[in-house]
DNA sequence: GGCCAGGTGTAAA
DNA sequence: TTTACACATGGC
C-alpha cells in the first residue's frame, strides 16, 4: 500500500533519483544545514554567497572567518547556530577524509548525530543523498502528510515513523531518494496549508486535519 | 503586520 | 521521557 502510494505521486511529479538539487555531495550536506526549519528559496540565496566567495568546500569554509560565513547564510536565518554547524560539519569531514567506510550504518549514523546542530533528518538527509546510504528520511512535508493520511499517529516520533517507513519498503538507495522527493515536491504543490486541494493527486485519501 | 518555513539544543515539568 | 521555548530571515 505504501509503494501504491509512491506509484500515484510518482504519476504526478516528475522525481529522478536522486532528487537533491546540488552540485556536489559537499553542497548537499551544507544545503541540509541551511534547510533546517528554512524555505528552499532562502537556502539558494545563502548556497549562492557561498559560491560566490568560493566557500563550498570544506576547507575553504572550515577557513573562513565566522563573520564572513555568516553573513554569506543570514538569509537561511539562525545564521550564528549554522555557521557553527558548518564548520563542525567541515571539521568532521577533513578529519575523517580517506577513511574507509566499512562500518556499519547505524554507527556512521550516530557519528553524524555526535555533532551539534545536526539532528536525525540532517543526518539521515546527509546519508542518503551525501553518501547514498539505504535510509529513509523524515521531514516536517513526511509527518503532515501521513497525518492527514491517517498512517501516522498525531503525537508519533522520528524513529517510529522512520521504522515504519522502512518496514513497508524494499532497502533501495534510489527509491528513498525518489519518494522522499516526491513528498517534498507534492507537499509543496499541494499540501502547504489546507489538508487537500483541488488537483491534489492524494484528495481521496485526505481525510484527516492536523 | 502576522504567520510560516524540508530542525535542533536546552531547560523545566 | 515529554513539552516548551529560543534561534532569525524572507516571502506572502
Amino acid at each position: 500500500m505504501l509503494l501504491q502510494l509512491f506509484d500515484r505521486l510518482n504519476e504526478h511529479y516528475d522525481v529522478q533519483a536522486p532528487w537533491w538539487p546540488a552540485q556536489s555531495a559537499f553542497e548537499m550536506m551544507v544545503g541540509a544545514v541551511l534547510t533546517q526549519n528554512t524555505r528552499w528559496e532562502n537556502v539558494q540565496m545563502a548556497l549562492n554567497n557561498l559560491r560566490n566567495l568560493a566557500l563550498l568546500a570544506p576547507a575553504t569554509m572550515l577557513a573562513s572567518e565566522n563573520e564572513t560565513l555568516q553573513m554569506a547564510i543570514r538569509p537561511t536565518g539562525f545564521f550564528k547556530q549554522k555557521s557553527a554547524t558548518l564548520h563542525r560539519l567541515c571539521a568532521h569531514l577533513l578529519h575523517t577524509e580517506g577513511e574507509n567506510f566499512d562500518r556499519p550504518l547505524a554507527q556512521k549514523r550516530q557519528e553524524w548525530l555526535s555533532i551539534k546542530g545536526i539532528g536525525p533528518e540532517t543526518a539521515d538527509s546527509i546519508l542518503l543523498y551525501g553518501y547514498q546510504q539505504p535510509i529513509f528520511v523524515i521531514d516536517a512535508y513526511t509527518l503532515r502528510i501521513f497525518k492527514r493520511l491517517g498512517r501516522f499517529e498525531p503525537s508519533v516520533r522520528y524513529a517510529q515513523a522512520q521504522a515504519w517507513m522502512m518496514q513497508q519498503l524494499p532497502n533501495e538507495v534510489a527509491l528513498f531518494q525518489c519518494f522522499h522527493g516526491l513528498i517534498v515536491e507534492h507537499a509543496k504543490a499541494h499540501c502547504r496549508k489546507q489538508p487537500c486541494c483541488q488537483g491534489c493527486p492524494l484528495q481521496s485519501e485526505c481525510a484527516y486535519v492536523d
